[in-house]
DNA sequence: CCTATTCTCGCACAGTCGTGTTATATTCGG
DNA sequence: CCGAATATAACACGACTGTGCGAGAATAGG
């Protein structure tokens, strides 16, 4: 019988493919050509895997997101409570170059029109996630009595710290800002945010 | 002799056009054609007025930081300390249509690629414009001793209140926040940073 | 080897893009 | 009224876009 690939690796590729061009070139360089020339096919063998140009930008925004999820999720929390926080959220902004390409993919998708439906959804799951994800963190932080007393509700820390981490997301992205200084920026927050003291129980919960 | 037209005022025009297609279709859809379509011109009339498509961008982006700012300037300061630094910088954020047309196009300038010089200049200048202002804001306040102590470095102050409002700002441009939840984040943030106190001087510099 | 099936390639199509170039309208000083 | 200067319009060109389509290459079972 025929030639057998594995499509769910092919389709890997051509994202990684779409992060590239992305990063070299912004996100209105992305078409079916310039991807397929990025990956080393002809574009009559990109169409195989995705039809449509929306689909391609789709599952390499999905990509991006279960990349990050799994690297948050392998991570073994070492050190202070605060550490953590810091380990995980970093995961998600553009520290390096690898995180940068990431961190741009996912803000490409805002600016763009999103009129796609598909789109549209990758996005919103894309920031409920992340939101999500920092009230988890709040409320954990807050569990183990880490968190600053007094504090505003953790809805409303969640969705402060969700704000500074892609506020600096997005100065890094703009060339506002060099990572060095977002990291020195978010570490004098996480340090007001979760400070310094014997801690009342062990991090891993 | 021949006719003659304000040229100035035809560019605010166009530019208005631009900001309508970018609001309703995305930066995507803005063309020679569909701007000029928008304004209810002819495509050749509109390149009377400029020559490249760049040059309109950059044009649509440069009045967005004009005006706001001119609204910025016009603001008579009533009210609290925090009351004004509210009001100033609520001027930037997507509270209505119209600031969330003028957020939109500043901020679609950071997902394209922006490799032409001229709009990487714009973005700079808007990017360190707010973090100078944002800077301004926190030492004014801490002048007249509004600000809550112990605080950090002004600069971090700054920086941070310049990721709080464009990272909220982000959210309601993504669709993850309504404006009326980033109003109230923002006073939530905004109450913490100036606390009530009986003020020491005047607002009034 | 043969054949069926899958993969890959390159081209064609219609549309849009930015950008020229050329021609027509429109207007005002003389 | 007239011609000079300007504004607007219309079209042409090449390049690029997303998306189909068909021909050929590669491979695994018979």
């Amino acid at each position: 019988m025929p030639k057998i690939v594995d499509h769910e690796q092919r389709r890997r590729e051509l994202a990684e493919a779409v992060w590239r061009v992305i990063a070299r070139d912004g996100v209105a360089e992305v078409s079916m050509r310039t991807v397929a020339a990025e990956a080393g096919w002809s574009s009559g063998a990109l169409r195989h895997y995705f039809s449509t140009r929306d689909g391609l930008l789709a599952f390499a925004c999905e990509l991006v997101i279960e990349r990050v999820t799994e690297r948050i999720t392998a991570l073994r929390h070492t050190g202070t409570p605060r550490e953590a926080v810091r380990a995980i959220l970093l995961e998600t902004m553009p520290v390096d170059a690898e995180r940068r390409a990431e961190a741009s993919v996912a803000f490409a998708f805002v600016a763009l029109g999103l009129t796609d439906a598909e789109l549209a959804e990758v996005k919103r799951l894309s920031f409920t996630g992340m939101y999500e994800l920092c009230l988890r963190l709040v409320t954990e932080m807050a569990n183990i009595g880490a968190l600053a007393e007094p504090h505003p509700p953790l809805e409303t820390s969640a969705r402060r710290l969700h704000a500074v981490v892609d506020g600096l997301t997005l100065h890094v992205l703009a060339g506002h800002l060099t990572p060095a200084e977002m990291t020195a920026e978010f570490d004098a927050y996480l340090a007001e945010l979760i400070p310094d003291r014997p801690a009342p129980a062990p991090v891993h919960p």
